[in-house]
DNA sequence: CATGCGTTGTAAAACGTTTTAATGCACTAT
DNA sequence: ATAGTGCATTAAAACGTTTTACAACGCATG
């Protein structure tokens, strides 16, 4: 264990690269991050010595100075993503990856914080500068959390009147562009299956199912069931719906776990799929497209939405968009686009 | 724009606190890390304080003066990510995720490092006390460069002779249990698809097919291709094969790119899977799963596997076991197991 | 009574950066 | 010549915490 000259010697500071070179630790520091001028010649001597050296910046310290951190986090608001389980796991999980991208390219780290018992302890133990919210609910406790402690917060998910920073789902159009699309191939008896909490998601898919409905003189019926549950809840559901009811013949399931569970029901009950009932959700991920078949839902290019949330934060942590509240940078997020699949069209 | 008297007042320090408490900065700092003993009375005035004045510490300076930054990273080794695409994103994603639960549980934060064209900007951008690393090539650029600057790094993939901290995937047993269940449902003529590069799950699936070949008198043809052009590539070398040697009655495949490519050209050329061709592949991600039939691959664990990497990871951190090199950590990752579907066995 | 000891608390020094105000210094314009 | 003007650089303060060495105190022990 004899550890010989190449030992870890203690990192060299920004006070050691400017004794090499000559200069002042302000120069070095100024040369570092080009906020002032220094002469080309200075540069160059500084330069080779930070390369001579071995010189990293301290982190930390510069944080500590400047009162930044470099870092911006993700959050997944925790009722709903502990509700949902790994299902939304995998949506916070694709936007967490073009965010990581688009923020590294802006020097800054995306934390990856995972819903938690205690969101208290996680925001005393994580340094970050600015968050992203994904789909917060209505009276979100981490939205409240984060604005109390003056933490910028961008959110992906529904517009609200005083949140300056987001990137706008639209809700309502999602609700409209599968409804659509389902009356389109001549579903006559749709029927709703959709989560109880006040998701901005369950309200719009609802009120636009009952507007659409009553606008053609559908029957309209819908499920509506708590998340917890969601899967083994919606199959439940809609055993007892068809033996009460009869068949519908066509299910709009907005939440992807509900919809795992719709189709093990129909399979139960003997009724093909697209045949007999057709079948819709909203999120693309992995559940919808390994279903058999697979099933209709949208495109809502997650990755270009992440990529505005994550620019549009940093974006307004350098402009120090703070306090003029006027900078509100509200975007809305591009699509949705239908994905026409097994589920609703015979191939 | 007139801000009241609740505008964002300067964050309390800890020297307020001590202020209001009536003790010495020192005392609250003990307070707090409970390093050492202060008395019940006073703790209970600091503490009231604290809930007062909505004391939150600096964690930059705290990280300034200790060392440390609490937080790791995960990495996923640059060209091989940046060739495998999205493919290997997932497989990535799904590390993190669980990686992120665990290193949270140990008030650590985890910072998600996507590929990146220049590795070392990423090393100077971002404050971390140690990293994951995941799937490392021989000579991975990103291990030799977290080896020089001394950050312990826990290696999830190939185990390797020196490296202290790693979490072992065994990737023969998983070529092993691909192939043998193949040629259990009845495969005599099995060709192996696979990536040209270094990579060690490569070169143990190469190896384990042509001694598992041999052994049973096969004739163990393999295609070995580029990563870069990986379901493009597959499927074109597949259909010259064909042209040329006749079809395998199954094709192992490990790289889930590649097996996407190989069933779409088994599509083209009016191959029933697994009829005609059976298809197996090594990682059950998003692809695997949602191709027609489903293909057969294998559960790595994953969730397991990144609990297990990122509590190896703190505990050496804080067991300072960077100087013991007797202190070496590597666990074997749980079995990979064998996921039967549509691709192998008819349902 | 002196000594020693254990317990709480304090003062002050670090940690490595950035930034502010000041300092030369070489020019140019008066 | 003198004052004014930029420019490159520097010295030193400040950021908020942890930690080290030390002091004060009460109390038991000799």
């Amino acid at each position: 264990m004899a550890m010989g000259a190449d030992g870890p010697r203690k990192r060299a500071t920004i006070k050691d690269v400017a004794q090499a070179a000559g200069v002042s630790p302000g120069t070095v520091s100024n040369a570092l991050s080009g906020k002032r001028r220094v002469d080309s010649a200075t540069q160059a001597r500084i330069s080779a010595a930070i390369e001579r050296l071995g010189y990293v910046p301290n982190l930390a310290a510069r944080g500590m100075r400047t009162g930044k951190a470099g870092t911006i986090a993700i959050f997944s608001s925790m009722p709903t993503a502990v509700a949902a389980g790994a299902a939304r796991l995998g949506f916070l999980m694709e936007i967490a990856a073009s965010a990581a991208v688009a923020a590294l390219e802006s020097n800054t780290a995306l934390l990856l914080v995972p819903p938690i018992e205690d969101p208290l302890r996680a925001l005393s133990t994580i340094a970050f500068d600015g968050a992203i919210l994904v789909e917060p609910e209505t009276e979100d406790p981490y939205l409240s959390l984060l604005a109390a402690r003056g933490v910028p917060t961008m959110v992906i998910g529904p517009a609200t009147e005083d949140q300056p920073l987001a990137v706008r789902l639209d809700y309502r159009r999602m609700a409209e562009t599968l409804f659509d699309h389902l009356h389109d191939v001549g579903a006559r008896n749709i029927l709703l299956v959709v989560g109880q909490s006040r998701r901005a998601s369950n309200i719009a898919f609802r009120d636009v199912f009952v507007q659409r409905s009553a606008a053609h003189g559908l029957p309209g019926q819908e499920i509506v069931l708590p998340e917890a549950e969601a899967e083994r809840g919606a199959q439940a559901a809609l055993r007892a719906h068809v033996a009460e009811f009869g068949a519908p013949d066509a299910v709009l399931v907005p939440i992807d776990a509900m919809a795992t569970g719709v189709m093990a029901a129909l399979r139960e009950l003997g009724l093909a799929v697209p045949g007999d009932v057709r079948v819709a959700t909203r999120y693309d991920g992995i559940r919808a497209r390994s279903e058999s078949p697979a099933l209709t839902s949208l495109d809502l290019h997650l990755d270009r939405v992440a990529e505005l949330a994550a620019r549009g934060l940093v974006g307004a942590l350098d402009t120090g968009a703070l306090d003029t509240g006027a900078a509100a940078m509200v975007v809305d997020a591009p699509g949705p686009d239908l994905l026409v699949r097994g589920s609703t069209v015979s191939s």
